[in-house]
Parts: structure tokens; sequence; C-alpha cells
DNA sequence: GGCTCTATTGAACGCATGTTCAATATACTA
DNA sequence: TAGTATATTGAACATGCGTTCAATAGAGCC
């Protein structure tokens, strides 16, 4: 059931979390059994209970981990200057465990670790957005924080959703972008920078502003005195 | 385990399936015993079986009793022109069974009557983006059907992560919509409407446009003669 | 009333689960 | 080298699961 593994030096209880992330990745946490994780780190079920106490510790466990790990992608990708995709850091990179995945399928079962780094995710995206908009890059807004939670939502949502996504559109959201076949990431950023580059046009926004005449108006015209 | 049911003229496994209905909206399927079900219909779990064959063929019988639901709520939604936002005519209404969150626990579990349900809602999406861009209202697209398929993820997104939504700003998007505190709607809305409005400026999408000179050029300016 | 078919129950079965535990091997310590 | 603590195993346990089944109740038909 193991991968191949020349001179692994890790410690026992990090085999069997890695393991336990791989399955928990693939097949969701309630579906994956202790004897499953068990074999994927080549040990005894008793083992796992042995270092973790129970299969809840060992998913708090997991949780952290892939927390830490995504933090320090993250740091990793600020510095790069990544921005807008907080996915782009995370996606599954050959031999490391799959963080994507492990969100996709952690982030709809309720833990404490993965709404807390979501909520990171959302203070992230404010900061950033922020900067966008004294550059001038990015429209202002009344409520900065709603939109960039919304915004992170839209980024987190398709991961959720990935294999809706991959039926539709043909592109994997979780995987390797290198490995990705020609134009089936064009296929999902392009359309998504379109829509972030205006859906509705100025008649709409000003239909849109007639109809709640208590929300600032913001078409193209307006830009340059609000910014 | 029941609500009170005064007169219940529903047949015995039109109970049990909207039961069932109800504990997988509330719970998830895999969650779900069939005794759970059987109590909340108040049956045995036997009879259940008798009806269904299986906790499975239930799971079917379920999925298409809220596709077929989905699909008449959604015709009457289209005849009052509801249009874009999907969610809109299947939220909890007092009574009926719960759609919006059946979906949301559904969704990722990679049910194929569920996956029929998105392809319809993405076509649907399809049509009424081309007839909005036709009206001048929409900003015309290179990939009109991937930026349709990305629009619904994005309406269907924030519902499988109601909780973090909730969480962030407020807003429970699988509720009765009458039901929800002063502005926690708007909160979600308000943002949801600005960003379809725009979120790049101009001058963002001229850098875009530099640095992907393949990709079609679609600043203001250029939109009524795009159109 | 008797007959047949369906509806319904509650107990039982087999199985997979998470966890426990005694037994054994291994590694460190003095 | 003896002793102790830790690592590891495999069997066992209790529980909850989906499902089966014989038994009973009830409704419709001749």
């Amino acid at each position: 059931m193991r991968s191949i593994e020349p001179s692994d030096d890790r410690t026992t209880s990090a085999r069997i979390r890695d393991a336990a992330i791989r399955c928990f990745a693939t097949d969701g946490v309630a579906a994956t059994s202790v004897r499953a994780i068990a074999a994927e780190a080549d040990v005894s079920a008793g083992l796992v209970i042995h270092h973790f106490g129970s299969k809840d510790q060992l998913r708090v466990a997991c949780d952290e981990h892939v927390a830490a790990l995504i933090r320090e992608v993250k740091g990793s990708a600020m510095a790069a200057g990544a921005g807008l995709d907080p996915l782009a850091s995370m996606r599954s990179f050959s031999g490391g465990p799959p963080l994507a995945r492990y969100l996709a399928k952690t982030l709809v079962d309720g833990s404490p670790h993965v709404a807390e780094l979501v909520d990171e995710m959302v203070n992230d995206a404010v900061g950033y957005i922020a900067t966008g908009v004294e550059a001038g890059l990015l429209t202002p807004s009344d409520h900065p924080r709603e939109r960039a939670a919304i915004l992170t939502l839209w980024m987190l949502g398709p991961l959720v959703l990935h294999e809706h996504l991959e039926r539709l559109i043909g592109f994997d959201i979780t995987g390797d972008l290198a490995g990705d076949p020609e134009g089936a990431g064009s296929a999902y950023f392009g359309p998504v920078t379109e829509i972030l580059g205006g859906f509705f046009t100025d008649t709409t926004k000003e239909l849109i502003h007639e109809a709640f005449p208590d929300a600032p108006k913001q078409t193209t015209a307006d830009k340059e005195e609000l910014a």
C-alpha cells in the first residue's frame, strides 16, 4: 500500500500522520478507517492508536500539521507575490502531501483548525486587496471584509467542488499545474479574470443603483474620484 | 423525533423518503443511519429496507426526488425571472424539504444525479447570460460556457461552505430569506453584486492584457464595439 | 368467513469499525 | 549485563452498522 520509500528518515508517528493525511485527502476523514491508515503506513492498527490516542486526535494532529504546512508555503508565496490565488502555493507538488485535496475534503466537515485557516486566508485577502485598492489596481468597496470573505470562498468553492469543475471544464484544480494539459488551466483562470474584470455592464450597474438607491453608486465613471 | 403532522396524507414510502431527505440534509448521507431515518419517519428500520431495498437505493430515490423538486421550483422561478441566483428558488421554505441543505451535503460526494443537476444549472446559466449579453446588461465573453460554469460554481460554493460563510459574515445562505436578520442577506448579496460589477480596475486589465497579449482585450472602453 | 397479498415489526445475523490489552521485541540506562 | 521503558504486534472486545427473516397485523377480494 505504501509508495516507494528509499531511506525514510521520518519518525514512525510522522509516517503514520502523513499516511493519514494522504488517506483523508483521498477518501475523506469519515470514510477512512484506522486500519486503512495503518496499512498505508505499514504498521498495525494498534500502533496508530498507541501513538495518537484515538482517530479523532490523529485527525486533529493532521489538521494542525496541514495548517502549519500551508502557513509555511503561504509565507514563501506571499514573499514571491502570489497574492490573489490562495490555492496557488498549496497545489499538490510531487512528493509533498496533497494539501489542496486535504482541504477540499475537510473544509466541509467543521474542523475548528480548518475554520481558523479560512479566517486567516480572509484576513490575508483583506490586506492584499487593500494594497491593491491603494495602488489603483482594484476597485474600492464599502464592505472590504465581506468582499474579501466572498472572494476567498469563491476561490475555495471550486476546490471543494473540484469534481464538478473538472467535469465541466476539464481542469483539475487540486493537481500540479505543471502537469496540466494544454489550456485546461486557462479555461479556468481566463474566465475568472474576465469575470473579475466586470460581469455587469454600466447599464446594469445604473439599474441596480436605481433599484437600491441607498447603496453607493460605483460605475467606471466614478472610479477615479472614488479611488 | 418527528415534527407535528396533522393528517399526513403522504404514503408511507413518501414519508420515509422525506425523512431521509431531512436526515441527509442535516447530517450528510454517510453519517445518517437507516435506524435514524426510521426513527425520523416513526417506522422500523426493517420497513425502510422493505420499501427501498437498501440505503443506497433510498439515497438514489432521494436524489431523484430532490432533483425533481428543484426542477419544478426552477421552472416557476424562471417564469418569475429569478435569473442569476440559482439558489433563490430552493432555499428552505417553511414546511418544504430543505433542498438547499440537501444539495450542500450531496454536492461533494459524487452522486450522478446531483452532477446532472449541476450540468443543467450551467446550461440554464449559459442561456440566461447570453440573453443578458444581447440585452447589453452583461459583458460578452470568449468562453461563455466556461464563464457560466464558474459563475454557477461560485453560487454553489458558498452553499457548500455555508458554515464558513455564516461564521465570516453572519449570513445563512441555506435558510429562509424571510427569517433573515436585518442586513445579513445584503452583507452577502451586496458585495457579490459589487464584485460582479468589477473587481479589477481598467489599469489592471491593461496590465493583464499586456502580460497575455493573445487574450482579447476587454476594458470598459471596448465594451460597446465588442457587444 | 376464509384467502391472499402487502405492510409492519422486532429480533437476529454478519460485518466493519474504533479501541483495549497482554505479549513480545527493541532500545536505552545504569 | 541486567533492568526498565518504549515500540510494536495480533488477537480480542464492544458497538453500531446495513440487512435478513420469521412472525404478526391488516386490507381487499371471492
